[in-house]
DNA sequence: ATTGAGACCTGTCGGC
DNA sequence: TGCCGACAGGTCTCAA
């Protein structure tokens, strides 16, 4: 999309999880692609009118991205008619490439905000630091934990202590910085602020974990087997010499798998 | 101010 | 085969 125009935009209803703004449609056409860059779960394309379009994929969002020769060729399809039924926005960019968003459970979102209301933007603004850059390090997770009663795992899925967690790295990082998911969050620094070995660790494991998803690509498509503990519930810990078995809790809604043995 | 519970949606899977 | 309940990768809102 980088350097590309919006030569058409189309939006098959008029919400996802939210209404669309108004003028979403007027305001994107004609307008030249500056950058596309993400912040936490956003998606974040600037626009040479200095609009911003944020985006976010929810649990079932995606991108189809494909020739619009193709894309044309789709839409007079009637077998891929039960497929697109969840096509709910579609990109055509003068560079002849289609972009659409499909999202069968439609927690997904789209937004148009100005330049100078992005960083106030809803979520945008609370969102804590980027878990990959050099700003996340223990003494940032201990300010992020402080005082907080909640447990590590439901911290960890708070955006506001750090950018882009979900549940299944949640889990993962826990497990590989040995903490227990129930372990109170603000435990992890002193009363004076500074933090604990197993902040240091939790860091650690944060940033190991997210770097591996990363390069294996790991969950652009789900595949259970490459995650060491998430969905692993009943099966031997992989922990070496631990010999515990892997236990399934529910925290804030959300399942939780653990370590009872090798995670404190 | 923080926290937990429920809501928003559709698809899939296991049990009967 | 079909029906039913449980559960799913994430926020957001509301009430306590």
């Amino acid at each position: 999309m980088t350097g590309a125009r919006f030569t058409r935009v189309r939006l098959n209803r008029k919400d996802l999880r939210r209404p669309f703004p108004r003028g979403f449609v007027q305001r994107l056409r004609g307008q030249t692609v500056r950058t596309v860059t993400r912040r936490g779960k956003y998606l974040l394309v600037g626009l040479s009118s200095g609009d911003a379009l944020v985006m976010h994929l929810g649990m079932t969002g995606w991108f189809r991205v494909e020739s619009t020769a193709a894309a044309n060729r789709r839409s007079g399809d009637r077998d891929q008619a039960l497929e697109n039924r969840h096509d709910h926005v579609v990109f055509t960019m003068s560079s002849g490439v289609t972009v659409t968003f499909n999202d069968p459970r439609r927690f997904g979102m789209m937004d148009l905000v100005t330049a100078n209301h992005l960083p106030h933007h809803g979520s945008l603004a609370a969102i804590g630091p980027e878990p990959l850059s050099r700003e996340f390090d223990a003494q940032a997770l201990a300010r992020g934990l402080a005082n907080r009663k909640i447990s590590l795992k439901v911290a960890l899925l708070d955006q506001r202590v750090v950018a882009g967690i979900g549940n299944i790295y949640a889990s993962e990082a826990l497990h590989l910085a040995h903490l227990s998911p129930f372990r109170r969050a603000s435990t992890l620094a002193t009363k004076s602020g500074v933090p604990r070995p197993a902040c240091t660790r939790l860091v650690t494991a944060i940033k190991s974990v997210l770097r591996r998803a990363i390069s294996l690509k790991q969950t652009e498509r789900y595949d259970e087997s490459r995650f060491r503990i998430y969905d692993h519930e009943g099966e031997r810990c992989p922990t070496p010499g631990c010999g515990g078995k892997i236990l399934r809790a529910w925290q804030a809604g959300r399942s939780t798998f653990y370590c009872r043995v090798c995670q404190r």
